[in-house]
DNA sequence: GTCTATACATGGATAGAC
DNA sequence: GTCTATCCATGTATAGAC
């Protein structure tokens, strides 16, 4: 019986379209409805105001963000490996909605979208301190995927995507050192 | 006799403090000409548009840039402690400006800033890179600096500041695996 | 050089027809 | 449920007095 609102779902997605991709300043509610194919006033019947369109998108964030943790604690190619190659946005539903949350965060207008991503980063941040065993790794761990994602997503238009070869390299860098913490995660 | 332009720097003063504190959606004509204690009007007399004060800014970054780079080329403690250790923002004029040109720049809507914050950081890659002699190593530091400033600065009232105690642990890892990567870089 | 007054555009939101 | 028309607030920028 969630299977219906399509309405409502496709306003959502005109309005992670338009701030992904003009950022959130360009995001208005004109911007917006043309983008979703309806005009203001309709776009308004659906959410009354635009901190209601925030508001929906974050919790379209909550939704995928619990699913993203379920595959990453079950990635056979270990949960570092995809924690950090995942940082580099590729165009998933949940990428797309994060980046969104995130843009519409730095405005500072929204605290629903800064209040989720704080809980995407709780998340992580357990299953990555649990994965490693090492606080001070989990960290390291964490600042490199917030200085990738940060760099590559966070400036409309300047989008620097880094090589994959690299992204493996730096993943290697971090693995040894988890092993220097913990070298015996087993016995 | 670049001594006297003191009004022009005030008004420059006044658009940084209100973007640092507000976000730049706050610094609006309006309130930088409150916070300096001017008019409008008075305001437009020394910068004729919202994107010279912008340039204003910018022009102050790169200025202040070349300074930082030399003390960090010459920092007693190395230059990846201090670069990693200047990367949570403490308030010095630099960082004053870089974080301020660095919100400007997330809006989109002045290339001026991005352009800036691009050479600074081509800047501080160039050192660094000669500083460990390892382009892996470099990526990871730069990354790691990015992650910690991003994360503390971006979010304007969501200042999440990092322990120094947990800050120097994540150096001694980077240097440690600076030291597996070039174990000797004399002979 | 600094001020007031004002023009002009844009964005969020309401009212009410269809 | 979707539309048009409109109101109101805000933000940039200009004109011209002092």
């Amino acid at each position: 019986m969630a299977q219906k609102p399509t309405a409502k779902e496709s306003v959502l997605d005109a309005f992670e379209r338009v701030i992904t991709d003009k950022g959130e300043r360009a995001a208005t509610l004109d911007a917006v409805a043309a983008e979703a194919g309806v005009s203001k006033g309709g776009l308004l019947y659906h959410f009354s105001s635009k901190n209601d369109l925030a508001e929906g998108l974050a919790e379209r964030l909550a939704r995928l963000g619990a699913d993203d943790l379920v595959q990453l604690r079950d990635a056979p190619e270990g949960i570092v490996r995809r924690f950090i190659r995942s940082s580099v946005v590729v165009g998933n539903p949940f990428d797309n909605a994060y980046l969104a949350v995130a843009r519409l965060a730095q405005s500072g207008l929204y605290p629903v979208a800064n209040d989720a991503l704080a809980a995407i980063e709780a998340g992580w941040r357990a299953l990555i301190e649990e994965s490693v065993g090492d606080a001070a790794v989990a960290r390291l761990v964490l600042l490199v995927s917030d200085g990738l994602y940060y760099n590559a997503a966070l400036f409309p238009g300047a989008v620097t995507p880094p090589p994959a070869a690299d992204l493996d390299e730096v993943i290697d860098a971090l693995e040894a050192f988890a092993k220097t913490r913990a070298p015996h995660p087993a016995s």
